[in-house]
DNA sequence: TTATTGTTGTTGCACCACGAAACATGATGT
DNA sequence: ACATCATGTTTCGTGGTGCAACAACAATAA
């Protein structure tokens, strides 16, 4: 299970060096394998170990393909899906059109979600962050309800 | 299983070159014989390994031929399926009625959609994902409802 | 506390494989 | 026979990969 943010420089190449902390889990849970698509909901990439990704698309492929909804969501999960590999220095590449997306040019945020990563660019990290805070600090009422059941 | 969006170029005589880390998936498969038809309810094309294609071939044939919908069915998808194989060089030639249909002249999308490829028009393509983050951004219910089951 | 050594992470560099394009050869049909 | 189309070949440029040197840090001992 994968925690917390670092802020990574991607090298000339478009490489991301994974942290130490993180590979050795990740040469054990899938032998450096992963996938990294789009999320669709925010400007920034999806990381999973390959296993964890599998899931995913095992729920993807049982989507009917005449269903205009479902059919969109395979075009964006599973079009913008790409593997990913450590190579033996720990780092991976990331496809253009996938740093494209998320505005991935120098510095970025690497930030663990339990069993995925997020990936976004510094910039636009900043940015979420600031608005989640004031959103949170201006009393929003749905989140308010759910930090009931948690006595933070 | 195929994933993720490459960009194409076609050649002079409307050849695509396979990128290179699918080749070898697809001579095992089908020994590179794979064919290609029209996506009725999208601007693209749609590729599938001969062994994929002949399930689908199977289920149309099965169809009535008297129910005029089942019948337009067979007429756009039979009517429009030509073979393809892949020459020694990984490349594949797209007949030009094909090309024509998804509007291919230069640059092309090759998206894989794990048993298929879909075969976009670069323009065509970005213009499609652009309005599908679009519909999601602006909080498609139909869609919100479907990512409950998913937890990304 | 400071110096020395060892280990771990980072950056730059060089090589190789892949893809793009131009060219060459062979088949087909008018 | 020539034009056109399909297939193969070669060359060159770019981009991805691995290696190796260097820098940073930690550990140990004087």
């Amino acid at each position: 299970m994968f925690r917390g943010a670092t802020t990574i420089n991607l090298d000339s190449k478009g490489r991301l060096a994974i942290p130490a902390k993180y590979r050795h889990a990740l040469s054990i849970d899938c032998d450096g394998k992963m996938v990294c698509t789009i999320d669709i909901k925010q400007p920034c990439l999806l990381l999973y170990p390959l296993p964890e990704w599998q899931v995913i698309e095992k729920k993807l492929t049982q989507l009917s393909s005449m269903n205009p909804t479902e059919r969109r969501l395979q075009r964006l999960l599973l079009g913008h899906a790409d593997d990913c590999e450590m190579d033996k220095n720990g780092r991976l590449l990331i496809s253009s059109p996938l740093r494209l997306h998320a505005g991935l040019e120098k510095k970025l945020m690497l930030v663990g979600q339990l069993n995925k990563f997020e990936i976004w660019s510094e910039e636009a990290w900043q940015q979420q962050i600031a608005e989640d805070l004031k959103v949170e600090q201006e009393g929003d009422f749905e989140l308010n309800e759910r930090l009931e059941d948690f006595s933070l």
